[in-house]
DNA sequence: TATGAATGAGGGTTCATTCAT
DNA sequence: TATGAATGAACCCTCATTCAT
C-alpha cells in the first residue's frame, strides 16, 4: 500500500519531469503529449491518470518549484548582519538555484504571459510572495538608518525587476552576462548600495544623492 | 500609382497591427488567422498577400516596432551633460516608449522564449543594439572620471536587465509598480549612481565603494 | 493480442480498400481524406495512425497489387512448354489479375504520370521487374531456336508495352476492345508468333490462323 | 481590326503554349493559374479573358493537337503499297509526331484517367477517329487477301493498344525502349505481319525472320 | 482589354483527450 | 491502473476565380 503510494509519486515526478524538459525545449504548444509520455516512457493515456490536461502539467510544474523555497527564515536571521554582505550572498544564492530552475522557466514562462491564470499564480509565487518577505526587511533596514529612506515596496520590486530580467537575458543568450555571471551579485550590490558615480572628490555623489533618494513619493 | 502603393501599406500595417492586438490577447497559439484577419477586416488569404505565414507576422511585429529607434544620436549629444540627468531622461523616455510597445511585447516575447530565430532576431534588436550604443558611452563617462572603473559591458548588461525586468514585472501586473511607475526612473538613478547606502556619516560607503567597484575582473 | 494484431491489419487493409475505390473514382486530387475516411468507417484522424499522409496512401495501395505476383516460378517450369499456349495463358491471367486491378490502376496511374517517385516505383515494380522476368525466358526461347533471334529486351518492351496499353484503352471505355476482350490472348499470340500476313500459299495462314482467330466469337 | 484578331490569337497560343509546358511538368493539379500566367507573361485575370476556367485550358490543349492531324488522306492513297511498308512509314511518322506532342499527352492523360468529359473527349479524338480511319483500311486489306481474315475491329485496336502503351512506357522512362526506339517501327511490322515464331523448318525463318530482325541493331 | 489584389471555400494534417481492453 | 488506438474539432494555408481600376 505505501509501495503503491511511493510508486504513483514516483511516476508523478517523472511525468512532471518529462514535461519540464519537454516545454523546456519545445515550449508549451511545440510540445505534445505523445513527447511528454515517451520522454516519462508512459503511455499517452496514462498521464490523464496523473494529470487533468495539458495545462494542468503547468501548473503542476509551477507549483511544485516555489515549495522548495524558505526565503522566510534566512531573512529574519539576516536583520543583523551586513546588509551588503547579505545581499550578495542572497543574490548569489538565488541566481544559482534559478540557474537549476532554468528549465523550468523557459517552460513556464512564455505562457505566464499568455494565460490569465498561470500569469496569477506566477506573480503570487514568485513576485508578490518574494515581495511580502523582502518588504519587512528592507523597512527593517531602512528604520535602523542602514538603507536611506526610499519607497521602500518601489526599491523590493526594482530588485527584484533587475533579478527578473537577469535570467530573461541570461534565457536571450548574452554573452557579456554569461561571461560575467559571477560577478553580477558583487556588482549589484554595488549599484544598489553605493552606486557607480565616482565618489572621490566629487560632491555630486556625497550630497545630491541622499536628496534625490528621498524623492520617492 | 501612388495611391495603390499607399493603400497597400496602409492595409499591411492594419494587418500588423490586428496580429499585434490578437497576438497580445491570446498569445501566438491563441490567437487564429481568422481571428486577425477579421480585425484587420480582410479576408483570410489577404493576410498571405502580405506575410509569408503566421510567423512571418511576428517576426513583422517585431522588427516594425526597433525601426523608429534613435537612441544613436541622444547619446552622443549627451556626453556633455549630467550623466545622472540624462540617465533619468532617456530612462524615462524608454519606459513610455515601450509602454507603447507593449503590446507588442506581450505579443512577441512569449514566442521568443520558444523560438531560436525570434530570439536572436529579439536579442539583435533589442539587446545588442542597445548595448552597442550605451557602452561607448558609459567607457567615455568612465574615461572621463564620472562613473567608477567598473566591468563597462556588464554593467550596461545590468541596467538592461533591469529595464527588460521592469517591462515583464508590468506585465505581469504588479501594483506597486504600476502605482510607483512614474518614480522608477528617478530612483533606479538614485540606485545606479549613488547607492541606497545611508551615505550620512557612514564611512563604509564612501570608501568601500569603489574598492569594490573594481569587481570587474 | 494476436487479436489486436489482426484487427489494426484489417483496418489497414479497410482503408487502402477506401482509398483505392475512392482514389480510382474521383482521382487522387478530387478524393479528400473525409471521404476515404468516410467510406472505411474511421475517423480522419484514423488514417494517420496508419499512413504517413495522403501520397503514402497511393504508395501503399501500389505496393500492395505487386506483391502477389509470382510470375517467376510460372515461367521458369514453362521454358518446356509450347510457347504459344503459355503466352496466350500467361497473358490471358495476367488480364484476368490486372481487370481486378484496375481499381488501383485507375487510381494509381494519373498520378505516375505527375509524381517522380511514384513513378520509378511503379515503373521497378511492373515493368522492371516483369522485364527481368520474361526476357531470360524470351531469350532461352531465342537460344532453343523457338523464336527468330530478335532484339530480345526490346520485344519484350513491346509486350509489355501492348499489354500497357490495352489497359490503357479498357480504361477509357473502347466498346470494341470490351466486346473482344477473352478473344485478345489468342488474337495477341496469333500476332506475335505468326504474324498477321496471309503468308502466299503458307498454309498456316489459310489454316491455321483463322481457325485460331474463329476463337473470338 | 485585323492585327487587334491576330494579337489576339497570339496571346491566347501562348496562353495554351504556358499551360501545356507547366501541366506537362507539374501535373494538372500541381500547376497553378499563376505559374502558368507567369510563364505566358500576362497577369492572372488576364487568362480567364481567353478560357473560362483552369480545365477549359486542358480541353484546349487536347483539342489543338488533334486538329493538325490528316491520317485518312493517307491511308486512302496507301491502299495499294504494300502493306508493311506503309505500316513502318505511318508507325514511324505518328510516333516521331506524339514524341513532340509528348508534352501535350503527359499534360492531358492523367486527368483523362480522372475527368469523364476529357476522357470521352480524349478517347473519340485520339482512338475511336484513328480507328474508324484505320479499320476501312485493314478491312480491305483482309478483302484483298493481304492480312489473314482476323477480327479487324480488335485488331486495330490491338495496334493501337500497343501504339498507346509504347508512349505510356516512354514517358514512364525505360531505358531499354529509348535506346531501341528507332527500331520500334520495323519491330512492330516484324511481329504484326510476320511473327516472331522460327518457322519449323521454314527457311522463311531462318532467312526473312533475320533479315528483318536485324533491325535489333 | 489587362491587371493583380481580394476573396473564402476547402483540405490535409495535428494532437489533446477519451475509452475499450 | 496502464495502454494506445480512435476520435474529430480546429487551423494554417492554397489557389481558382472575381472585379474594381
Amino acid at each position: 500500500m505505501k509501495r503503491r503510494e511511493r510508486l504513483k509519486q514516483e511516476k508523478e515526478a517523472r511525468i512532471l519531469d518529462a514535461a519540464a524538459a519537454v516545454f523546456s525545449g519545445k515550449g508549451y504548444h511545440g510540445a505534445t503529449i505523445r513527447d511528454i509520455a515517451a520522454r516519462a516512457d508512459v503511455a499517452d493515456g496514462t498521464i490523464y491518470n496523473y494529470f487533468d490536461n495539458k495545462f494542468d502539467l503547468l501548473v503542476a510544474i509551477l507549483t511544485r518549484v516555489s515549495q522548495s523555497e524558505q526565503l522566510g527564515a534566512e531573512l529574519t536571521q539576516a536583520l543583523d548582519q551586513d546588509a551588503r554582505d547579505f545581499f550578495v550572498a542572497a543574490f548569489r544564492d538565488r541566481l544559482a538555484r534559478i540557474e537549476a530552475g532554468e528549465e523550468m522557466l523557459k517552460a513556464v514562462l512564455p505562457q505566464v504571459f499568455v494565460n490569465e491564470e498561470l500569469r496569477r499564480q506566477f506573480y503570487q509565487q514568485y513576485v508578490r510572495r518574494i515581495a511580502g518577505l523582502l518588504e519587512p526587511y528592507v523597512q527593517a533596514q531602512v528604520d535602523r538608518g542602514r538603507i536611506a529612506p526610499v519607497n521602500v515596496p518601489l526599491v523590493t520590486r526594482l530588485v527584484q525587476s533587475a533579478f527578473v530580467g537577469l535570467l530573461v537575458m541570461r534565457i536571450l543568450g548574452d554573452e557579456a552576462l554569461r561571461a560575467g555571471w559571477d560577478d553580477v551579485p558583487e556588482l549589484m550590490a554595488t549599484m544598489v548600495f553605493d552606486g557607480l558615480a565616482a565618489a572621490a572628490g566629487a560632491p555630486g555623489a556625497q550630497e545630491a544623492a541622499p536628496a534625490r533618494a528621498t524623492v520617492e513619493g
